[in-house]
DNA sequence: CCCTCTACTCGAACAGTGATCCATATCGAA
DNA sequence: TTCGATATGGATCACTGTTCGAGTAGAGGG
């Protein structure tokens, strides 16, 4: 992972050139409704710096899962006091926004291809899911967030270079962009649960393939003349191959873009 | 949140009586894993009843969002302790599993008619949609949620007579039902946005038209020549009509299914 | 009529949360 | 040295979900 210490954090001017890894990428101005702290001038030390919280906090979700994340908790694991935190991040929803925009930055989208963009858009929906699985927390952080971090816009760039190289119309390709992201969020919200880490279920906590056993032999159960298709179909709930399911999801709505595409330009052209 | 530990309270076994709420319907047997205290018989007079208690919390999401209910408030409106609500509804999940499924029960579902089957399957992404614009908070309520109350269930049996009047093969009925509701959750998710109720943003709050000028002001001030993309259709993302957009959405989604069908059907057929 | 047992109520308290105050410390610049 | 911006963190506030345990109400049995 490109930790990408990035000195002084993003201010204003300051053309720097990006870190290793991401090599040459341009510098984006901040959105100007971040709920971030601005700090002017960066002539100081940074003894614990933002950057070092925002990947503490990752580690600590990602180790805990995100209930675990108070500002007390991470505060001990950087061996300083909660109220530190504040001066750097501003709030905990400032920190999530980072932590978020961090973690958008995992996912990697290929260069456009105009014969293979279906192909394409699968593949960055296969990341993108990806990184919902290494970190279960993240689409529960992304809620209620608008994201347009460095690593968000460059993400949409990117996406909308496949789309637009597969011939889709303006509104197509901006609409498929944004209602991919939703669907595999969608998606893996519940695939995720409740978005703790997968080990550590101390109680009488079932696996979820115990968990779709339990769904499915209850279903099985109830009364066949009132719930025919329940009881008819209880064996279809036990499938719990994600990947699957997954991978049926994307093919309908990549198969249904491309259609409707097809069909809005058949529109716009007669 | 919490306390993840044990949110079953009390889990002595006692036969449970369904109460005086739902008449009429075909009684479902409770899942065994539901999170609610199970009480036995009903020969007292109900002052503050399991229901009242659901029906008020609705009350208070509906008016003042998802971040207002707390088990103190909810007290107060009810007029006595937070202390009383945990004997009737064991904890706070308990309590949002019940108001879930009620909200569920507000979904209508019409009956299956096989020549009509896509527009009958859009009509239920309809009617979930205008329930999760009526109560903003309930997508966020269902997080982590498997909903299987009697209204879930009966929301489940009557979608997949849709889906196999419309000659889905069980897998693809049953697949497209679950992901059905995803979808929808994942749009609806971004759509509501936090999830508070439509009026009162009192501070410097932008109204969804204002955020979306904002965004697209934004991306059509980055540097053109590293973002094309995001500078040239920067004007597609103020484009905020929701309805348009979830048109689109199960447009593509329904279409795509109904392929995807066919072409199962024709993988086994030949 | 009283007595007991069960269903039910609720004030008080506990541990934990995000956030803020404010006295203190550190250091570059003047 | 002095000054002021940068940075720290203990104490504290209001609030959360939840539990405890003392208390109340009312039907059934004697």
């Amino acid at each position: 992972m490109s930790t990408e210490t990035s000195p002084a954090a993003a201010d204003r001017a300051a053309p720097q050139q990006a870190g290793p890894g991401t090599a040459g990428l341009p510098e984006v101005p901040p959105p100007p409704w971040q709920r971030l702290p601005e700090r002017s001038s960066r002539r100081r030390r940074e003894p614990i710096s933002r950057d070092a919280i925002v990947d503490a906090a990752i580690a600590l979700l990602d180790r805990d899962g995100l209930d675990a994340l108070s500002m007390r908790a991470l505060a001990e694991q950087l061996g300083t006091g909660a109220a530190s935190l504040y001066w750097h991040v501003g709030s905990k929803d400032g920190l999530l926004d980072l932590v978020l925009d961090k973690l958008i930055g995992e996912v990697a989208i290929p260069d456009a291809d105009p014969a293979r963009w279906q192909e394409q858009v699968k593949e960055v929906a296969r990341n993108q899911r990806a990184v919902s699985l290494r970190h279960p927390y993240v689409v529960r952080v992304s809620i209620g967030r608008i994201p347009m971090g460095q690593n968000a816009i460059r993400l949409s760039e990117r996406t909308l270079a496949i789309m637009r190289a597969g011939g889709l119309p303006p509104r197509m390709a901006v609409q498929g962009h944004l209602l991919l992201i939703s669907t595999i969020n969608g998606f893996t919200l519940d695939e995720t649960g409740v978005g703790d880490p997968p080990g550590a279920q101390p109680d009488g906590a079932p696996s979820p393939q115990e968990a779709a056993e339990m769904a499915s032999a209850y279903l099985r159960s109830l009364p066949p003349a009132h719930f025919p298709n329940l009881v008819g179909l209880a064996a279809e709930f036990t499938l719990v191959d994600d990947d699957a399911r997954f991978g049926l999801l994307i093919d309908i709505f990549v198969d249904g873009l491309a259609r409707a595409a097809a069909s809005a330009r058949a529109r716009a052209g007669g």
